[in-house]
DNA sequence: GTCTATATGTAGATAGAC
DNA sequence: GTCTATCTACATATAGAC
């Protein structure tokens, strides 16, 4: 719960433990979802034992929640980094590149080799259609989406809102199914997956970007 | 299990209540999801006791199953309908009225005054994000989008199969968001919901038309 | 900080009375 | 065909030993 230091900056036995345990959750939560994972089977995975998720995760939910936001800045941080280099560089950015910007931090983080940040991408992406949960997410994600929607709005002035909004939030359900559907192209197709998210940028950006185009059109 | 008649053709009381289990089944997976709902939850909301979801509707695995399954035909119909209607009138008929034909019967069970099917709609929306499930809807679902991108093939004969099979899982992942994350839309413009998916029907219509466009050029 | 042991609840499933 | 009673398993959570 707390962080501590040692004298020399690393940190405790604990809370290298309290990682451990985040990260198994994690990975739990990320292929199964909340309700289909026990705390024991996550205290199996972190190699430790059932008290210790207690102490270090709280509860069940306290635990899931946890998990769910900490990741949430680093994300923020890198859509945001995209958006003001793009402006740096022109004033009016066409809608192509803004879109880019927007969904390919989530692709780069859906396709690490890493696999905590693939786990997580995984998660969000099986929450989105859960209320319960993303009730609680909107509030930590909605903040960047208003900034890019901000400028979106003044290359389309004639666009109200209500289409911007649906015109995102149809972007972002279509980016969510290459970490959570991108099964179905290659059932659909016979043709073997590409192996990851982010080797489908330039189809889901084409895709997104002719919505976005035609919507406000 | 077994279906009987009486004499004068009515149903037995037995399947009138199989009904009800069913519906009921179906309500509360349709809010919840599978993991979430106690098979004691689904006898209360049946009106029944537990042995009886035992007896109409087996185990809570082969009860999910029956309820996924149950309405599929119908949604197929319906889409295999607005097709040949669509082909009769013309023989290549434009990409948005295919998309509109695939889209719109889906948005009319998800809006229906019935909430049976509108329960079925968010059903299907849920187990989308979740491979453990789509894998056993996907070939109840498969042969009705081939006879769609069979079509659309024609039409954009320089389009591979990979890319429209990745056209299409954009456009059902966005038509999805309709029925499962539409509250994100009036969250982000702060301006009030429309009510039903169907009211949405122009925008997603539009999206995923522009889309398909913009990525088989 | 970690582990063992256990309290307490609820899950799915079913046998047998009615 | 329906209901009651119950079996067994496993869930979350935590108190207290180490």
């Amino acid at each position: 719960m707390k962080t501590e230091a040692t004298t020399d900056g690393r940190l405790l036995r604990g809370e290298a433990t309290r990682e451990r345990v985040l990260d198994a959750a994690e990975r739990c939560f990320g292929e199964r979802g909340y309700d289909d994972v026990s705390i024991r089977q996550i205290a199996t995975e972190a190699g430790v034992t059932l008290g210790v998720i207690g102490f270090h995760g709280g509860s069940k939910l306290e635990l899931f929640r946890t998990v769910l936001t900490r990741r949430v800045e680093t994300l923020n941080a890198a859509r945001r980094k995209r958006l003001a280099d793009l402006m740096s560089r022109q004033d009016r950015p066409d809608l192509r590149s803004l879109i880019d910007a927007y969904l390919t931090p989530y692709l780069e983080i859906a396709s690490r080799g890493d696999q905590q940040w693939r786990s997580y991408a995984r998660l969000i992406a099986r929450i989105a259609t859960d209320d319960r949960w993303y009730a609680e997410m909107r509030p930590l994600y909605d903040p960047v989406a208003h900034e890019y929607l901000a400028i979106i709005g003044r290359i389309h002035p004639n666009a109200g809102p209500e289409k911007l909004a649906a015109a995102l939030t149809l972007t972002v359900a279509s980016m969510l199914a290459l970490v959570a559907s991108r099964i179905r192209i290659s059932g659909l197709s016979e043709m073997p997956d590409r192996g990851s998210p982010l080797q489908y940028r330039e189809m889901l950006v084409d895709f997104c970007a002719g919505g976005f185009e035609k919507m406000l059109r």
